[in-house]
Parts: structure tokens; sequence; C-alpha cells
DNA sequence: TGTAGTAACTGACCGCAAGTCAGTCCCTGT
DNA sequence: ACAGGGACTGACTTGCGGTCAGTTACTACA
């Protein structure tokens, strides 16, 4: 009698429906604004029982937010799977981390906020755990990329990949919040075009990580990707 | 008769000593632990009076963190007074902001939320225009120092003076915040020293803008500095 | 089929903190 | 001496995160 494992896949839907209602309202009035009432309500339940599946507000959150990087992790799978040459590989990182901003921005947005350690107060320490090695994934597929290239002898090998990794990511990272946050400002009272500094810096970057053997196959790849 | 002027200054005063009182309070608990009534306690005043001064929790947060915009202001001030050559100006302001960081985490921290949007819900469009006008005297520091590089022929002429401090500063800025919260964690899980690793990405990105002339200068003084 | 046991769910309630405002105090100019 | 007005007060209102005693509904078993 299967009613054990139905109660267990009951209750694992209940949490994904209260994930649906919960990001519904966190997408529209984000983390401040969004009351669990609203939620309650969304998700046709009572308060009460949002605390049943979930510890906090902030929880849910983050419940939320790792569907956000998941979707993510997908996207870089998909990028290694397709075992382009190294170099492309990495380029076409940098370009799903753009898109993921630009389709995703609610995502995106959310897991800036995770980055923000003085927000953190009501984590769980599970939560907390969880949200850390899907992080964590997703870096080490970076990581992993980047250590083929040294095998390859296209990237510098006197730089750790981590470190490199670490780099490039926070540079995407602050350049995409920064459009996200101050896209028409910069351009409007300085005539910067944000989403060209970004690709600046990740050209510069690239190449600065790069062996002279690496460089010429960049070039190489620009010029047949941009002619 | 001056009563009119002095009653002037009492109140500048007054505001200064709310934002003496605020900053205690802010620094030891944080935005969202510290509470208005604790503040008031501290000032020796009625919650209501707080009110009288600044519009909202969040404009008081703001009116301490604008504190620290201007003492790092002054320390990017001296780096350019001292009218060093480009190169060691350049190098002096990106240690000064690190230095920045480590005597005055708690300014450092508070200057982070300011850059994190979706937390301004309450903050008075005055209090927005402050800060954005203190912040804009800062990177114009940079912008000017850059465009003194270009004119020596040091920073290559075909980027923007603009893109460059946005690239620069955007580096600097995530790293430190990553060494603020995360700077045990990657030493224990992957033996990283964030601290190296934001020497390393300013060293590249600088190289990178330089021009031949530019370089060749950058690892003469590299090499005197740290023989 | 009746019933005891239990897991899921409810929503009135609590505590806390931001922000308000009617009232008090005190200084100043006449 | 006193009227006018600005500075200040703190009890109160509002709103929300989180709790828990009580209710409902399902299941296992006699």
């Amino acid at each position: 009698m299967g009613t054990v494992e139905r109660k267990e896949r009951e209750k694992e839907s209940r949490k994904e429906s209260i994930i649906d209602a919960a990001q519904k309202v966190f997408f529209d009035k984000g983390l401040l604004l969004a009351t669990m009432d609203e939620i309650a309500e969304q998700a046709e339940l009572a308060k009460g029982t949002l605390y049943l599946y979930y510890h906090s507000k902030e929880d849910l959150y983050l419940a939320v937010m790792m569907r956000g990087m998941s979707l993510l992790n997908d996207m870089f799978r998909s990028d290694i799977d397709a075992r382009a040459p190294f170099l492309v590989t990495l380029l076409n990182l940098s370009e799903t981390y753009s898109k993921f901003y630009e389709e995703h921005k609610n995502y995106f947005r959310m897991m800036h906020f995770f980055e923000t350690p003085q927000f953190h107060k009501q984590v769980s320490a599970e939560m907390r755990h969880s949200c850390d090695s899907v992080a964590q994934q997703l870096w080490n597929i970076v990581i992993e990329a980047l250590k083929q290239g040294v095998r390859q002898g296209l990237v510098r090998d006197d730089l750790s990949p981590v470190e490199i990794t670490i780099v490039l990511w926070s540079n995407a990272t602050t350049l995409l919040m920064r459009i996200d946050a101050q896209y028409d400002l910069w351009k409007e009272t300085m005539n910067i075009d944000l989403k060209h500094t970004l690709r600046l810096s990740t050209t510069l970057l690239i190449e600065s990580i790069l062996t002279d053997k690496g460089k010429e196959e960049l070039h190489r790849i620009l010029n047949t990707r941009y002619r």
C-alpha cells in the first residue's frame, strides 16, 4: 500500500505550489513589499500553513531563487555539453550569463540578494547550505572549463583557474547589476552603453588570462564571429 | 541680532548629533536590526524628533553613509594632490580603496547598501540626489586621472576613460565585498586568498588598458616597489 | 462500518517596530 | 508681561512576520 509514498509526493507538490505562489508575489513586489498574507492568498492556503513548509519569508525567497540558479546551471551545462573548442565555450558561457540576465531578470535580481549577507538574518541553516551547494555547482562548471583551457595551453598556467573564475564571474555579475539598475542613467548622463562596457571588460579580462597561442585563437574566433 | 543664524547652526548641529547616534547604532546592528527607538535613546531625543530631521530610517542610514563617501573622497583627493606620476597615482588610488575598506569597513558596507536599489523603497528624493552627487564626485576623480593618462600616452586612447573607470571600480568593489563576506570561506574550501585575487585582477585590468609605453613604465614601477 | 489516532491545515492572535500627531514646553521679539 | 511659533514629546496607529490552540480530514484497524 503506497500511502506513505503518495503522501510524500503530495507534500512535495504542495511545496512546489507554494513556491509557485511565492514566485508570483516576489517577482511582482520584491522581498520587502511582498507579504506572507499575500503569498498565502495566492497559494489558497492559510498563512500558518506556509510555515509548515518553510521556516521564514527569507527561506521561501531563497527557495524561489534556487529555481533560478538551477535554470542557469542547466543553461551552463548545455554550453559545456555542446563540446565546442575551449575558447568558444568560454565565450558562450559569458554570453549565456548575459542572456540569463535578459531573459530571467527576476531570478537574476534574487540571486543578487543572496550575495548580500547582511539580509540573511532569518535564513535557516539547511536552506543556506542548499543554496551554497547549488552555487558551488555553478562555479565548478566554469572552473572545470578553465582547467581544460590550461591543459590545452590556451590559458596561462601561472594563474589559478579558481581565481580566474572569481574574477570573470564577479566582473560579469557587477556589470549586469549595474546594467539592471543604472543603464539609462549612464546612457543619459555620460553617453555610456553599459552593455558595451560589459563586453569590453570581458574581452580585456579573457585576453589577459590567455597564452600567446590562446590570444591568437581568440582573435581568429572573434574575426569569424563578428565579421 | 544673529538669532536666525544661531538657530540655523543649532539645527545643523542637531542633525549632526542625530547622525552620531545613528552611526553608533547602525555600525553595531546593521540596518535591519537597528531600531529608531534605539537611535532616539542614543541621541537622547524622542523618536518623533528624529522624523523632524530625517524622513525615514533609510534616509538616516544614507546620511551616515554619506560621511563614509566624503571620507573616501578626501582620501582620493589627497592621492591626486600628491601629484605623483600618473601610474603611481592610479596604483595609489587602488590601494587607497583597499585601505578604506580595511580601516572603515562599516562605511564600506553601508556604501554597498546604496548600490542595492531594491532596498531603497523609503528613501526621499532629496537624499537620493545628495548621494548621487557625492558618488559622482568620487567617479570624477578617477575619470579625470585616466584622462590625464590618455593625454600622456600611457593609457590606450581607443578606450573611454569613463568605461575604464566603471570597470576598475566595479572590479575592486565586488572583490572587496567578497573579501568582506567570504574571505575565510574561500581560504578554507579552495585555499584561495581573495586579497591576492583582488591584486591580480587589478593588475590584469590596468595592464590591459595601457599602451606599450604605459606597460613599460608600469613594470618599472612595480619592480622598484616590490623589489 | 464505526472509531481512534494522526497529519494537515486554519486564522485569530502576539510582539515588535516604523511612522504620526495632538499636545506641551520654551524661546524670542515686542 | 505676554503672544506667537518653532522644537520637542511619547502614546498611539498601522502593518506584518511569526505562533499555536483548535479544527478538519484522512487512514488503519477492529
